[in-house]
DNA sequence: CGTTGGTTTGAAAGGACTCAAGAGGGGTGG
DNA sequence: CCACCCCTCTTGAGTCCTTTCAAACCAACG
């Protein structure tokens, strides 16, 4: 029997074959040779928004896969305070800490309803010793992590909060036309990623409405109409 | 025949098996039978302080080990700003990325006088094919790597300078008996990693002296009188 | 002994924070 | 269906911390 987390329901055992999304996640390279090898059972899962995906410092048992919605991974600090370290998209690998600890050195929550493949370590260093199909995508993963957490850590913490916003704005944008739209989520985690209290959020929001760089502010998306204006301040600042 | 580079001086080829920080590394746990298959050069080489090791852009060709001293990993963003990622300090491996692309995503320079292996990357792809055990430890390595990012990052950027370098410290400080020595590299270094001007540096630094936090400031290390009390602070702030 | 690069210090300005009040939206119960 | 509550977001005013621009200082070096 699975277990199904109060905010969680479970969609049944994933058929990776027939994964959409699979050209871009782990089992991207992965043949049917492969695929015979996987016995363990890879769970589908909806989480709510807001709900808890795994907390820091749980016992680390599985690795997950996004596959649609976002999730912030947060880091806490000794001292209580938080900072959220990266923005999980779909297509994302998250909890991989799982194959090298025991411990998840973060915790995992949704920022929106979420759709996820959760799998089990075991499997994953398993097949790793098998295929080295899986272990190179592997390796690829970990460094696409590494490399978001990066430029997101040097990009969304330095200069005025405007910028940061804009910044962060052409990264997660959808781009639809002439037009684009970017998802929001609460100002308090919006600070969490940028460094500042969520008034300051608001407030900046606001005066990139007023200069027409954004627009259509509402709880949960902005819209941009104007890309190249936007790119502009995100480099010069006005 | 070897390039030198002007700044830095080839110190011959490295004997892995008898490298005194080999547990450290990535060829920990590499067997004799292991070490027969690395036929290219392996480059033990010096850098001066201040010196370049590769710039963000370049193409990777190699990857590296450092023996001793410290590195920074800068990133720069496209509007001409820029900020610390990474603090190498002995042991940590660093330009994994060569490995994914053929460009680094950031810049490496010495902080210090340095001294590092050279390994070519098609070295460790090759042999990552064949063993296992090289390719457990990358994994690792990769691991460790966005774990250090990430609580860099965390702990790094929020609460007031004082707080964030009194963090700082304790994470790279040198313990001996009941009295600590931390290094402390040019203040605009120092900026870089924690989101501040030098000068804002320089100030807390000497605020910090007058709360008999940290005594006997110099260019190059600070002493830390009590350990629990600068511990204390970075929790509390006070 | 005058440069030079790096560090410290000062004063004023600016941006973010704090505390606090008010507005908006969604859900619940009468 | 409306009143009410709760949670989140917005807005305001004053304070605090960091930045900016400048000047002085210091140690190393030719």
């Amino acid at each position: 029997m699975k277990t199904i987390d109060i905010k969680s329901a479970w969609q049944g055992n994933s058929d990776c074959n027939t994964c959409s999304i699979r050209s871009s996640v782990l089992f991207a390279e992965l043949n049917e040779d492969d695929f015979s090898k996987i016995h363990s059972p890879i769970d589908d899962l909806h989480y709510e928004a807001n709900s808890a995906i795994y907390h820091q410092g749980d016992f680390a048992e599985f690795l997950y896969t996004l596959r649609e919605g976002y999730i912030k991974l947060l880091h806490l600090n000794t001292d209580g305070s938080s900072r959220i370290v990266r923005l999980v998209m779909p297509g994302d690998l998250f909890g991989m800490e799982a194959l090298l600890g025991d411990r998840y050195t973060h915790s995992a929550s949704a920022l929106s309803n979420v759709h996820l493949c959760r799998l089990p370590k075991a499997l994953i260093s398993q097949l790793g010793e098998e295929s080295p199909r899986l272990h190179r995508q592997m390796v690829k993963k970990w460094g696409e992590a590494l490399a978001q957490s990066e430029s997101w850590f040097a990009e969304l913490n330095t200069g005025r909060i405007e910028v940061r916003l804009a910044r962060f704005f052409l990264r997660v944008a959808k781009i639809s036309g002439s037009m684009a739209i970017a998802p929001l989520f609460k100002r308090e985690d919006m600070g969490l990623m940028m460094d500042v209290k969520f008034e300051t959020i608001s407030r900046a929001l606001a005066s990139m409405a007023e200069q027409g760089l954004i627009s259509n502010i509402s709880r949960l998306s902005i819209q941009i109409p104007n890309i190249e204006k936007l790119k502009y301040f995100s480099q010069f600042g006005n």
